[in-house]
DNA sequence: TTGGATATTCAAAGCGCTTTGAGAAAAGAT
DNA sequence: ATCTTTTCTCAAAGCGCTTTGAATATCCAA
């Protein structure tokens, strides 16, 4: 059943049988329960892409997620995922979610601005020197940003979280603790994210003094086995670091593994700090939690991030928005000074 | 730029136009290069909607992700998404993802059956007793089912793992090790994949004439604290368990986090076989793996169930397709004999 | 040279909705 | 009772594409 149908069965112009549905102003009351009433018995549905097409706009934000030589959706994406994709539900906008090789990123971007068939995208994990920005802004496509890049980020609108000041905190935590080598346990750094959280930790070291050592700085993906390898190599060495900053629970995980296959205890023998991502699989919550951490939950971003795409969306000219969200800092069980001191 | 305007530029006719750029036959090769080349030029693009409307496919595959009180997304879903995705993507498909309260799964099935803004859905989790099912079948929405019901699934599209099969396996495994009292530790079980592994896990208890132990079978989201809090139970019990079946990596990794605390060894003290889905994070992989685990892919899982939709809403009239995966048994590290057998 | 077959191109009618501009009906003012 | 207003309803023109059926060009054999 169509709207000329009904239009049709109610014996009324399909203008009026639109706007009764549509909620405009200038249909009398009578005539607008007639026509709810009928479109509810006849499980009438307006077509979507005839709603679409007329009206303009898509009613569609779109995720292009790029599939790297993994293969892999970052585990972190489907926590941001669930809070943006509940909040265009609540908004009646869809969500696209576009994997593809990374090669093809940019004629997806591209078809997007011009077919209409998205309003917005967001731009997940911006690189170092990434060129998406550019392009978006260059198509007019309206975008947010997850995060942002090293520099030049006044002219769009992005939410990050102050991970310099989080990775520098941290590391000033553990120095003040009294340790003296500090491991980094990291993401890949032409991340942006991950260089800020480098450049943190280093800022912190060089304040304290501290010469940098690069056999205890890794930089890969952030899943179980990276803290579990890291922590292996690290542990053999002839002065073994006491503490460790990592990027993820899922390496956390993994180092806790590796500390206690050492007969070692975490949060006495090694303390660690782990960046906590609130990730709903893997709570580090309780009265006393497991990490000392810092927390900044990326369900939240994603819920934020969202309605910003969707405020622009709905006024265009309004001016770029930026939110820079501080970590919380987390006392939990994975600390201690360092044993001998 | 549109149709008409490029086929004003081109001085041609907008059938022409279409047609060249589809393919058609009817156009000579002369025209329809001078038509590739002008679209290209111009970056014309085709409106999305306008395209929908007029062929009345949509080419959108749709995921339905009820959010429970937890409002998470199974980080399992993430892999599972990534191998449909990629396999949509190259078929030219969207992906549209729909996070929704539970509440409201059935409305939305029924505007996505009604509004042709989906050409089918995939049907994720199915519990015990679900109703999609039949929503679905009668809505004459092309679906796949990622698992099936507990009966009746003849009438239906559906790829599964057999899970009774699994659970039987390992528990006859450990069983054969020696291990008397076995844990269960599973997902919801008003889940189907879950009361599967459940009953297989039973199936073989029984059969090898050993009670059964309400104390030590745990039924809750498969998480990292699920695992942990399971053992600590289990541990401080007068005749624990020697050995823990486990629903998933997560659970698993608590579990050794718990056995370690309690200052046991996994493996050895403890013995851990684990359903391993393959996460993409969460590699239980190398020589000898952490964990003996029957393996099933869930990102092949995804690509293939996408196929199957794919071939299903291309050929409507093809019948049933059922797949029902055996997963891969893998000895790891994680269990041996019980201690004092 | 011509008739018929074949290869190309086109005008026009959808697809199902929204929206503009007008007209008819009802209500209020004089 | 007449003239404005205000309410309500409608016909028709899009939105940008595809597709049908017809028309024109081109080709070949007779």
């Amino acid at each position: 059943m169509n709207l000329k149908q009904l239009a049709d069965h109610l014996k009324l112009s399909p203008t009026t049988v639109s706007r009764a549905l549509n909620g405009y102003p200038e249909v009398s009351e009578k005539t607008r329960n007639r026509v709810l009433a009928a479109a509810e018995a006849n499980h009438y549905h307006p077509s979507h892409h005839a709603t679409r097409l007329a009206k303009g706009k898509a009613h569609v934000i779109a995720h292009v997620v790029p599939l790297s030589v993994h293969t892999m959706i970052n585990p972190h994406f489907s926590d941001f995922i669930a809070g943006a994709g509940l909040t265009y539900a609540k908004a009646g906008y869809d969500m696209i979610l576009r994997v593809v090789m990374e090669s093809e990123e940019e004629a997806v971007y591209r078809s997007f601005a011009k077919d209409g068939r998205v309003d917005g995208v967001i731009v997940h994990g911006p690189r170092v020197g990434d060129t998406r920005i550019a392009l978006l802004q260059d198509l007019g496509l309206p975008f947010v940003v997850h995060g942002r890049t090293m520099a030049d980020d006044a002219d769009y609108s992005w939410l990050d979280v102050n991970n310099f000041r989080a990775f520098e905190r941290a590391t000033n935590f553990l120095l003040d603790l009294g340790h003296q080598k500090i491991a980094l346990v990291n993401g890949f750094e032409d991340m942006v994210f991950a260089a800020r959280r480098r450049d943190g930790y280093l800022k912190a070291l060089k304040d304290a003094g501290i010469p940098i050592d690069p056999e205890i700085m890794f930089s890969s993906e952030m899943v179980e086995p990276q803290g579990y390898q890291a922590l292996k190599k690290v542990l053999k060495q002839a002065k073994a670091p006491t503490a460790i900053l990592l990027s993820s629970i899922l390496p956390a995980l993994g180092a806790v593994r590796a500390i206690h296959e050492a007969g070692l205890v975490p949060g006495k023998d090694v303390s660690l700090v782990v960046f906590d991502d609130q990730l709903s699989f893997l709570q580090n919550s309780g009265d006393i939690p497991m990490f000392t951490s810092l927390r900044s939950s990326i369900h939240d971003a994603g819920t934020r991030v969202a309605e910003m795409l969707l405020s622009k969306i709905n006024q265009p000219d309004s001016g770029f928005c930026h939110e820079l969200w501080e970590a919380e800092f987390v006392l939990g069980s994975s600390t201690a000074r360092p044993p001998q001191a």
